[in-house]
DNA sequence: CGCTGTCTTGATCACTATCAAACCGAGTGG
DNA sequence: CCACTCGGTTTGATAGTGATCAAGACAGCG
């Protein structure tokens, strides 16, 4: 189901409380490339007040509980909350762009290293928001997506999760993403900062 | 100079009125890596955290003129005039990476399309500041910087801006960039199908 | 002068995109 | 029940691309 459509104002802007989507951009030719993976606890519908309408598409990958806000609510927490309203703002900006994260790597971004990156990122996020279960969590997008999101080719995105597997780090498939061994995953993906995370407000 | 140092709590914030700067990270071994370029109406000095320390530090590669606000007045701003300061907030993270523009890019990001992308990204943005004279402007940073920015190597980036003044699209020397062909820059650094060598049969 | 920082260039090797083809499960229609 | 499609995953071959190593050029500087 699409949430928000690139090109259309929207009155609302919501937060998602359950649930998974992928923001996406549309392509010259009927492509679709995923710029992010959509969180609980995001924010959707906001984008840069310059432009009056959505710059890219949201669609639910799973089945999705949302809280629904009136565009004019948001003036008033700046109002009434604006450190919290700075925040929204800044994360909702930060999660546009995934690989904006990724900027930590030091050294070069090698398809290892972002894979990694990204799997852990997921994995860590999923586990605050415990959302992993039995090992396990959903993580319902196509391989395509990861490689949009990370800029790699879907190919090299695939052989790279294979050796992943292989090497009994991490298993992904039909939607459900199994981290084994998230240590050696993050060495790999090596932010070489171990910044604070951001702590997020819900 | 240094504006704002990674790890100090910044009491004032600043927009730049004139003159360029440096936004970069302290790597491990002393070593800084480059996020992005200053430009005169950057807002410096938010961050993620809106009273935390400093993620990132800010040096000036130009004389600059900058504009002082109290980190407190933020807050008025958000109050008085909240679409305003969404807006500004929106901004200020945005610029914190300048790789987060280039997910425009479809395709493969080939050093070649990122480095004209970058190229026709400063000229177009300095030329409507009014900085372009003499079909150059100024842009005092190191060939290292603008690697960092593109997660590029520096002997990469060289080669690669090598290329391009060797086929008169741009030169930048001394700190002075000037861009012969903005148009075939700007080719280059947005169109997929500019492939050169794409022999494929129709 | 030698020193340091930046830009430059060549050689080499690892990495990644691309092309193609095969595979697999889930539908679908005869 | 069997083709037959369809979207997604998997694999191999190949060529282009970028990182890395190493060395040289050149200016500013103590």
């Amino acid at each position: 189901a699409l949430l928000l459509t690139e090109g259309m104002p929207s009155a609302q802007i919501f937060t998602v409380l359950s649930g998974l989507g992928l923001r996406y951009r549309s392509r010259g030719t009927g492509r679709r490339q995923a710029m992010s993976f959509v969180f609980p606890g995001d924010l959707i519908g906001l984008q840069s007040e310059a432009e009056g309408e959505m710059g890219h598409t949201v669609e639910a990958r799973s089945r999705m509980r949302l809280c629904v806000f009136e565009r004019t609510a948001l003036w008033e927490i700046f109002r009434d909350a604006p450190r919290r309203a700075y925040d929204l703002t800044w994360r909702a900006a930060d999660d546009a762009h995934m690989l904006g994260g990724a900027g930590d790597l030091d050294g070069p971004r090698t398809a290892e290293r972002l894979v990694a990156w990204a799997l852990v990122q997921v994995w860590t996020r999923a586990k605050a928001l415990g959302l992993v279960d039995h090992g396990q969590t959903p993580l319902p997008f196509r391989q395509q997506d990861l490689a949009d999101v990370l800029g790699l080719s879907l190919v090299h995105t695939n052989k790279t999760l294979a050796k992943f597997r292989h090497r009994r780090l991490a298993t992904w498939r039909d939607g459900i993403l199994v981290l084994s061994d998230p240590e050696t995953l993050a060495r790999i993906g090596l932010t070489s900062s171990d910044a604070p995370r951001s702590r997020r407000i819900l």
